[in-house]
DNA sequence: TAGTGGTCTAGACCACTAG
DNA sequence: TAGTGGTCTAGACCACTAG
């Protein structure tokens, strides 16, 4: 059953009577001291032990009390979202490239000025061969950038400006909506005004909070996959 | 600027490097030993740096060989959901209890007998006096469970099945859809057919991976709230 | 075989809490 | 003042990698 490290069984442990209810929310667990005493080991490892249960979210610690078992998250899912992926792309068609004025809403969004510039880059997305996405961007428009790349294969969002940002510090945010399709968006998918359609927002920030894309993507709400599940469960527990 | 404790003063200066493509993914960085004698500090106290690297996703290790610089996880989103606050429920109103005979889709996603008996529970939940969305849940009815209190006040699916299950260790799965609305939930909502709606649908696993609960909640675009950040953001480093 | 990461020990000093 | 968590040291032994 058990080969685990000492810390690792000190942690899975404690996981199970958090998990029993043997301590609730609130509860304060047995000292770093007497735990090493339980588990005939040292306090460094029962640290350990503590450390990697607070990184789960099982536990936090007060400094001078003790451990605390935390109210669990209900609210937090994992979303697993890329434009490529939430649909199954098959093949792409480019319908538009190019640098616009910016209307107010892109001002706003951008946070920029009504003078600057905007590339706006426009695809449709196909899966078996059946239109099931438009896909619109915009990205702040910088002499320095060329855009020519853009016309050549399709890139999510975050892939074009992975180039101009720092990797793991890029923000992204994304608001998803059940909108009206508008009489454009019906002939580009070939469907009924009345069916929903599912829109993705998706914008990006730099490590300095400033925007540095918006996009919108519209899906047919039979095409799109949009999942999500609990953050604890894919923590490393047991696995199924 | 630092009076980090050394081991975080180590993530902290990797990270940078990892943002500003001084290592890439795939990237090894250099190896404990290397750092210790760098920081003038023990090997004990670089590990417990490289292990918090570890933790948020920046780096991971291969025993023997070294830690290399992970790719960023660009699909994970966090999304915050929870029935109250996806919309601003203000006021709520019970349409039904009832204890049914499941049709042939619930048996299929509780997995569970024609011969067994399910719980229906319909709430219409109000914001500003407004109704704006339609709350439905089953649950599989066990004799001992009684039911009298879900008529007392709203509680949402996780809350309900909180009490019979362990506490982390519930699975949560959620599905986001953009539905037509039926004749009967414009009637409830008060709106227009050809309002699009947004279709939440929630289901929960114990930890034998049993189903314990599913859910559908329609919600008036308008009135909903469904947004999601990247992960990465609200990880422990500068925060604004 | 030298170097790497993974774990652990037995201590130390410190800041903090609470009676 | 006793007990708690937070950090750190200077070592040890092990499993693993790669030449």
């Amino acid at each position: 059953m058990s080969n685990l490290p000492i810390y690792l069984q000190v942690a899975s442990d404690l996981k199970e009577k958090i998990n029993q209810r043997g301590y609730k929310p609130g509860d304060m667990l047995p000292s770093a001291n007497e735990l090493a005493a339980q588990y005939q080991t040292t306090r460094t490892t029962i640290q350990k032990g503590l450390t990697t249960l607070n990184s789960e979210g099982y536990v936090s610690s007060i400094h001078g009390k003790g451990y605390f078992v935390r109210q669990p998250e209900e609210t937090k899912y994992t979303l697993f979202f890329n434009e490529r992926e939430c649909i199954a792309v098959t093949r792409t068609k480019l319908l538009q490239v190019d640098i616009i004025t910016p209307t107010q809403e892109l001002c706003e969004q951008l946070r920029i000025r009504k003078s600057s510039r905007v590339i706006l880059i426009r695809w449709l997305l196909y899966s078996e061969d059946i239109p099931v996405a438009h896909d619109v961007k915009y990205l702040p428009y910088d002499r320095g950038k060329p855009l020519v790349e853009a016309e050549i294969h399709y890139a999510t969002l975050p892939e074009i400006v992975a180039k101009h940002a720092s990797l793991f510090s890029i923000k992204k945010t994304l608001r998803i909506r059940a909108v009206k399709a508008l009489p454009s968006t019906c002939k580009l998918l070939n469907i009924k005004e009345d069916q929903p359609l599912m829109m993705i927002e998706q914008k990006l920030y730099n490590e300095k909070n400033i925007p540095i894309g918006w996009g919108q993507l519209f899906i047919r709400d039979d095409y799109c996959n949009l999942v999500a599940v609990s953050s604890y469960s894919n923590k490393p527990e047991f696995s199924f």
